[in-house]
DNA sequence: ATAGTTTTTGGATATAATTGCAAAAAATAT
DNA sequence: ATATTTTTTGCAATTATATCCAAAAACTAT
């Protein structure tokens, strides 16, 4: 499975500080610092919405069209960025997996399975417990993800 | 591919406890109760690993030849019994889905990075929360899922 | 039991996601 | 700077997953 290795851990952060950190896991890693991954990371970044790759690799068309950037390179792109920690998926079943930069600071997510919306949210309480548990079975966390599906308020105003 | 689990907690229901469960399900949404259905929920019942939709698919042309159940009706049945709560989903990336049975009792996963090996816990603390988290932002919470991604003990000691 | 209605099915087709490969770009060595 | 090595890229091909549709099966009402 996955053998990149990271190490730090994420906060809110500046892009500058984002691509710093970004370059300096490549190179522990051998890979290579190219323009496509820069713009991924920096449309990631100046996105505010929840982003499927297929809307990513759309935005960086029409803002970068000199660069062709294909399919292939973000899907690449984004299960690096995942593998490495600097971003999130969410699944969403039939309407596929979306993206977010996880760099900004550790969240869960409500889900509505009605509208789609995503809210977020960081509860200190669990992710207390989360190290905890892991501990106990002597496994060693490198990351979590946690989902909660219903309906939100307004959809049950409907 | 590794694939050993480990169950915690393991209230199993009896298959045909589950089986009624899930007709009273299909009734209560004007949906059929069809033999291939039964097929697909009786052998993930029989299997005591993750299994991806293909496998399942292999393992039910083999047994049941007969009825030649198509891939798409495994797809359907199987994001039927997620909707429902009756199965659950694990993402591997790459390497797809992997589906269970979420009716023993609910649990979340430890999942290794490593062998891909996968530990069931269930936590009461975090259901809690979970739970009143939601109440708070005045979501209705259907369902939920964890995971938490590192290296488990075995891997650790390589 | 039979006929009428509704839902499901399998197969084909369509879309999403991944992978192989030769050419191109990036890093390194000279 | 240039040549050599390593990794990435885009495209095409593949695999995974979802959807369309006509035929078949399940249910309902007689």
């Amino acid at each position: 499975m996955s053998n990149l290795t990271t190490n730090f851990n994420n906060k809110t952060i500046k892009y500058k500080q984002l691509l710093s950190n970004f370059k300096s896991l490549l190179k522990k890693n051998s890979l290579k610092f190219t323009v496509q991954r820069e713009v991924i990371l920096k449309t990631l970044y100046n996105s505010d919405i929840h982003l499927t790759p297929e809307s990513l690799h759309q935005l960086i068309q029409k803002k970068y069209p000199e660069l062709k950037t294909g399919i292939a390179t973000v899907y690449r792109t984004l299960s690096l960025l995942e593998e490495s920690g600097i971003a999130t998926s969410l699944s969403f079943g039939a309407q596929g997996k979306k993206y977010e930069l996880g760099a900004k600071k550790h969240h869960d997510h409500l889900i509505c399975t009605e509208c789609g919306s995503i809210t977020e949210f960081v509860d200190e309480e669990i992710e207390h417990r989360q190290q905890k548990i892991t501990e106990e079975l002597g496994f060693k966390m490198s990351d979590h993800s946690m989902q909660i599906y219903g309906i939100c308020k307004k959809c049950q105003n409907k």
